[in-house]
DNA sequence: TATTGTTATACTCTATAACTATA
DNA sequence: TATAGTTATAGAGTATAACAATA
């Protein structure tokens, strides 16, 4: 079989995932714009509408340096979309929530995400369904 | 059928589709930092590696402001890795070109990205045609 | 007048290091 | 002493507005 990295196939395989990327990061800004959210703004909110988080672990969720997540969560505090609580547990940690205008504003901006209207509608359910079984099993999930 | 936006299928893919690109990101990223380029960084030298083009055509392919790509090609230059170039033709233009060592790093970034190795590496070539195939057709590109 | 690139400004995100309050 | 969150700081990306040179 030929190296992953080079054959022409699999360049190419990239390059349109790559196109794909680009198109997803477009549109989830535009869509997190007409909230007045930035994409890591947005990006926390949706962390904290299925659950209420320690700071810390939304660090590593993100990828990102603890003290990041501070300045985030503060505008989100700021603008009532999320609330921090005390851990009964310890009492170092707070816990990130989204409030319910919170939890609204991130289903809104899940539903408004145009990325499944325009491209996914070119493609027919027999061929969603072998997309998504391609990208289960290309990140190692069950099928 | 059902809507593109809210019927489970789509949601799926939709959700799948974002841990690719989270992954990619978080790829590119690094590659990009091994060669101390920041992500704009390292897309602006990936664009110029194949032809040179006017500042005002870097800001409309990465859909920014002009006036952010004058710091980024500012910063490509002092490393010489980019150079501005007058356009003959229009002498309002500047043309920012990628230097030969800029288009050895924009090569070095290409091979170094990692994702083709380990996630591509879970499909067949046959998965991968039907990959390719898709994606073309969901980007709307010719068969 | 309109356009190209730049500068100036302000905001956000990011990493690093030092601090505080707990554990 | 170790950990969670914060503050302070500096660099980079971003949008907006105003400017000089050229068309």
């Amino acid at each position: 079989m030929a190296s992953t990295r080079t054959d022409p196939l699999s360049l190419e395989v990239v390059e349109l995932i790559g196109t794909v990327v680009s198109r997803y990061h477009t549109e989830y800004d535009l869509a997190a714009g007409r909230h007045s959210l930035t994409g890591a703004q947005a990006r926390v909110l949706t962390l904290l509408a299925m659950a209420p988080i320690p700071m810390r672990r939304i660090a590593q969720t993100l990828k990102c340096e603890p003290s990041n997540i501070t300045g985030i969560v503060d505008r989100l505090e700021a603008r009532g979309l999320v609330e921090r609580r005390p851990d009964p547990a310890d009492r170092r940690v707070k816990l990130a929530a989204a409030t319910e205008e919170g939890r609204q504003t991130a289903r809104d901006l899940r539903d408004g995400l145009d990325f499944a209207r325009e491209p996914l509608a070119q493609l027919s359910h027999e061929d969603r369904v072998a997309l998504r079984d391609l990208l289960r099993r290309m990140l190692g999930e069950q099928p």
